[in-house]
DNA sequence: GCATGATAAATGAC
DNA sequence: GTCATTTATCATGC
């Protein structure tokens, strides 16, 4: 019995919280300029968790949800794309 | 990088779609995973309590009784071994606060 | 009602 | 053996 409770609580998924919009954005902004190789170093995680304010963990998980639904659905993702692929062009520029 | 796993690996993923593949096509069909029953996990569960590393005579005797490969068996062995690891992390993580 | 983050089976590199 | 992954599923957010 406490141990069902023990790990219900040890459950993240219980507790789930969405990122917030700018760690969202940093995250796409790895990804989609990274769009032909999109596995991040152990190194790139860790400054990303860092950036981001989330964990190394939790990075991981990103990027693995994130490779598997866009391959599943590229269409779906077009226009996000273009956008991060236009805001990479512009800090590119500058 | 230690790039490892089935990352980069040409005979597990899915193939070039609209341009961009990080793989190339499956020769082999990878098996669907299917979720183990409330009394199977018990079961694992309860002797991973025991010992967390399964004699191959335990793991036959277990596989045979769930109903599972003895593959499963190991697989799942080393899987909860990983999953171990990741709370214990989280517990050490959360005790720094 | 799907989007999203985390977890559970399954694979393969090392 | 560990462990970074892939894939399906789970639980939650909104």
């Amino acid at each position: 019995a406490v141990m069902i409770l023990r790990s219900r609580f040890l459950d993240a998924r219980r507790k789930r919280r969405n990122f917030n919009k700018q760690a969202t954005e940093i995250l796409n902004e790895y990804f989609y300029s990274h769009l032909s190789n999109p596995y991040p170093s152990e190194e790139a995680k860790e400054e990303l968790a860092k950036k981001c304010g989330i964990t190394v963990s939790q990075v991981s998980n990103w990027f693995g949800n994130k490779r598997i639904r866009y391959k599943k659905n590229i269409g779906k993702f077009q226009e996000e794309a273009n956008i991060y692929a236009a805001k990479t062009a512009v800090t590119a520029t500058n | 990088g230690r790039q490892q796993g089935a990352a980069g690996r040409a005979d597990l993923a899915w193939g070039c779609v609209a341009g961009l593949p990080w793989g190339a096509a499956p020769g082999r069909t990878r098996k669907k995973r299917k979720p183990y029953t409330k009394q199977q996990i018990a079961e694992l569960e309860n002797e991973f309590l025991l010992n967390e590393f399964i004699n191959r005579q335990k793991r036959k005797e277990l596989s045979n009784r769930l109903n599972l490969s003895d593959q499963q068996v190991k697989i799942w062995f080393q899987n909860r071994r990983m999953k171990k690891k990741r709370v214990v992390l989280r517990e050490q993580a959360l005790a720094l606060y």
